[in-house]
RNA sequence: GCCGGGAUGGCGGAAUGGCAGACGCGGCGGACUUAAAAUCCGCUAUCUUAACGGAUGUGUGGGUUCGAGUCCCUCUCCCGGCACCA
């Protein structure tokens, strides 16, 4: 029979829907292995980089399957979000028509990769069902305080109409659109993931999460210890008698020559004096012109004003200038620093052009007491610096700050990069946030027993900055859950972070209406055990919802308090061209092609066999066919009648050999799937194959040895080919499903070569190769390389030093 | 600028400090065929040699070692992330 997969792809697929073999039960006594994939967005069209994602995933959890493990491999869409409500403005569709069109042609693309998820447990967030739970969450962060509403300048997509999160902002452009970002002044929920900072900058509830990741989230949170100090501001007589800057440098202080304050600092115009009131409002307003990415660039002119009013630095009594410049960033610290030229490389250029004073206070080595032309920012002494001198710069930093604290003229404090969570979004197709304003009670959560707040069916899509609910009137108008007064409706929808924070919760339970998840399920099925997916969720999803697992755990609603213990980023799949596939380069691939005419397992095979899977590499239209010859000849080689094979021609040599291949390949195997090594994994299995090939060409092996090798073969290449090798399962007669069998086992012993190859160098080069028995002694070894002929032409005429032996490798023979 | 990761045949890639290039693609030659496709077999780093063989070879330059693709230092380039964060 020929090997046809359309055929065998479909039957398979049916055979096992019908029988439920993809079904998880929670009562299965063998041990959980939670394995998540990150859930597509239901764009309509499955396309090469999500079989990328996904067919190497299923290959891992179905190894896990039959190394005994019951196995969870959900899958669900994360169905929220702009595309959507785009097609509903650029075509006319509703939103919802258009996921869920997407979604069903999603599902028939997905069930031809043949993976081994369970449709029961399928998760779509845009259902009441789900976003209901991100109401009740959302309703319970609030509760406990993580939840606020705030004015905060936000950031702000002109072409999408909508505030970002600062995630969602690339190079000062919008990740989605690649507008030019603006900001704004709004009030907006955020949830407080800045009170986690510290806890998520602890990793120790990890197991191997890639390094990468972890430097990219510890940045992205940028911890920084340093000293909150004050400058005196009394002498201008305003109600502030102080200005507070945060610096890392305290042992600068003696240096500091200027203060700064970003063009938005509420002590701007209390500051400004008459004199200079003109030219410090032409500097704000251009400022305010001025797009973000300009203002972003570090490598920008330094620029600022004197605002006329002068600050004094209370450790040396000096009466120093108030500047506004917009290198200093309203958003990070106090929003005002100490000017240190000396020792700092943006103060000093600003210093240079505003011809400012240079006070060089940390020593650097080998100084002699002239100016420097750029800052110094190593180490050094302290000079300048009144009692401190002579101190290092480090014992500077902590005597300086002790005595600050001591006058309560600052404090050490630590500061943070990252910022809360905006969860708020001014647009139709998300999670209406669930709270009502009251004229007279304020701001009031909705009752968790008037969940869910439903998505109005009907609303006008075309953005006008406000969110498309606004203008719904039946939505907006209701009554104050407190005191039944008319009040109306939060109108902004919840960032869709919001729903892939908990997900991994919901495929537990994913009917559930009286609770997001059960908690017995929970606990036998959490934490997530491995969690696959692409690494540009690092900052983004993969903290967000680290930071809701802590805040669900503080709240008593989980025991875990890490959602993901493992996580393998795999890498990107390239055009042919070895370019990033898009459509304007004309060269993205479409799966469907290929499984149409070579199956799915080919395309699967060969997504693994291209380079290792964290790498990701370039697609190739015609390397694709060495994978499926290579299957065509599996199929050849296993459907083959063994009983031809006992005959004269049987060599007990080569059936030694043989097995020995099979039990280093069933090592190899192994260890490469536990470590999402597919690509050496295949080769391994090739090897066998090309083997196989050989001894049934020469009928050097019996029929109980080929028929073991085969069934082997056939059991390994599962969870890669699962279509196939369940065909020829059967087809060999032996019982379904072979997806329900233990993955073979290996004996070292028989793993164990009994003959090796003994390289013989001289001086490290290789002269001579002889075969030995694996077992051969030092002695032996050496006798035998200095018999060698070619080695005793190399010796000839120098004399030995010594000679190196490594125990079943080599022996290298040191002359000179 | 800072933090990661990387650079190996024509191509994708493989190598616990110990035979560089497994496995596959492509190419070349052969078998089968009227022919082609498919399939099967063999060869395929570079230079040199009639051949046996020899020399060179893992981005650059140095170092450690009996021995380096692998470890250390320097530099170049590529990819990803962060970037006026005080």
């Amino acid at each position: 029979m020929a090997f046809d997969p359309a055929v065998i792809d479909s039957k398979w697929q049916a055979r096992w829907e019908l029988d439920g073999l993809h079904k998880v039960l929670d009562d299965d006594p063998r041990p959980k292995w939670y394995e998540m994939t990150m859930y597509p967005y239901p764009s309509g069209d499955l396309h090469i980089g999500h079989w990328y994602a996904m067919a190497p995933a299923d290959a891992h959890a179905r190894f896990r399957r039959m190394q005994g493990y019951n196995v969870l491999h959900p899958i669900g869409f994360d169905a929220f979000g702009l595309p959507a409500e785009n097609a509903a403005i650029s075509r006319g569709i509703h939103p919802y028509e258009w996921t869920i069109s997407n979604i069903e042609n999603m599902r028939r693309q997905l069930r031809s990769l043949g993976a081994i998820y369970d449709w029961d447990r399928e998760v779509i967030t845009c259902q009441p069902e789900y976003y209901r739970w991100n109401q009740w969450f959302f309703l319970k962060f609030f509760e406990k305080g993580l939840a606020y509403r705030a004015k905060a300048p936000v950031v702000w997509c002109p072409s999408c109409q909508t505030v970002l999160a600062n995630e969602q902002v690339l190079n000062g452009a919008c990740e989605r659109c690649g507008t030019e970002i603006t900001r704004r002044d709004l009030e907006q929920w955020f949830f407080k993931i800045t009170e986690y900072a510290d806890r998520l900058l602890d990793f120790s509830g990890l197991e191997e999460w890639p390094d990468k990741i972890l430097s990219m989230q510890q940045n992205w949170i940028g911890r920084s210890e340093g000293v909150e100090i004050s400058f005196d501001i009394s002498a201008v007589g305003l109600d502030e008698k102080e200005i507070r800057t945060f610096t890392t440098r305290i042992d600068t202080l003696f240096g500091v020559t200027f203060v700064v304050l970003a063009p938005e600092h509420p002590l701007v115009p209390g500051l400004t004096t008459e004199d200079n009131q003109q030219a410090v409002d032409e500097y704000i307003s251009k400022a305010r012109q001025t797009s973000e990415i300009d203002r972003l660039a570090s490598d920008k002119e330094k620029t600022g004003v004197f605002t006329g009013s002068y600050a004094v630095n209370r450790i040396n009594g000096e009466r120093i200038p108030v500047y506004i410049g917009d290198y200093v960033l309203t958003t990070y610290g106090t929003g005002a620093v100490m000017g240190v030229p000396a020792h700092d490389s943006r103060d000093f250029i600003f210093a240079q052009k505003y011809k400012l004073p240079i006070r060089i206070v940390i020593a650097p080595i080998e100084w002699n007491g002239q100016d420097v032309s750029e800052a110094y920012i190593g180490e050094g002494f302290m000079t300048n610096s009144g009692a401190y001198d002579g101190m290092t710069n480090e014992e500077g930093k902590t005597a300086i700050a002790i005595d600050l604290e001591k006058k309560d003229w600052g404090s050490r404090t630590v500061s943070f990069r990252i910022r809360d969570w905006l969860i708020s979004r001014q647009r139709y197709w998300g999670t209406p946030i669930p709270m009502v304003y009251c004229g007279s009670c304020g701001v009031v959560p909705v009752p968790e027993a008037d969940l869910p707040v439903l998505l109005p069916q009907d609303a006008d899509f075309t953005p006008t900055g406000e969110s498309p609910l606004a203008a719904n009137e039946d939505f907006v108008k209701t009554t104050c859950p407190k005191c039944g007064t008319a009040a109306r409706r939060e109108t902004d929808t919840m960032d869709t972070f919001m729903d892939s924070s908990w997900y991994m919760m919901r495929y537990l339970d994913p009917h559930n209406a009286k609770d997001p998840s059960n908690s017995k399920l929970l606990q036998k099925w959490m934490t997530v055990d491995q969690y696959t997916g692409g690494a540009e969720h690092a900052v983004m999803h993969l903290l967000y919802s680290r930071f809701f697992t802590k805040g669900m755990h503080d709240m008593g609603l989980v025991e875990y308090d890490e959602p993901f213990l493992r996580l393998f980023n795999q890498g990107v799949i390239l055009g042919a061209d070895h370019d990033k596939m898009s459509k304007s380069k004309g060269n993205v691939v479409n799966p469907d092609d290929f499984v149409g005419t070579l199956g799915a397992d080919a395309v699967r095979c060969f997504l693994m066999f291209i380079g290792p899977w964290d790498q990701g590499g370039p697609w190739s239209d015609v390397g694709i066919n060495g994978t499926a010859r290579w299957l065509n000849r599996v199929w050849d080689i296993v459907a083959r009648d063994a009983s031809s094979l006992d005959t004269a021609a049987t060599n007990a040599e080569m059936v030694r050999d043989t097995n020995r291949l099979l039990h280093q390949t069933v090592r190899k195997c192994h260890s490469d799937l536990d470590r999402f090594r597919f690509n050496t994994a295949i080769a391994a299995l090739m090897e066998l194959t090309n083997h196989l090939n050989k001894v049934w060409a020469d009928s050097s092996v019996d029929s109980k040895t080929w028929d073991g090798c085969t069934e082997k073969l056939l059991l390994m290449l599962a969870p890669m080919a699962p279509h196939m090798t369940e065909e020829l399962w059967e087809m060999k007669g032996h019982p379904y499903s072979i997806h329900q069998q233990d993955f073979p086992t290996w004996d070292d012993d028989l793993a164990a070569e009994d003959v090796i190859t003994l390289v013989l160098q001289v001086n490290g080069k290789v002269r001579d190769k002889i075969e030995v028995s694996a077992n051969i002694e030092e002695s032996e070894a050496q006798a035998l390389a200095m018999a060698s002929p070619k080695i005793q032409g190399f010796v000839a005429g120098k004399s030995v030093v010594k000679s190196v032996y490594v125990p079943g490798r080599l022996v290298n023979v040191v002359v000179n």
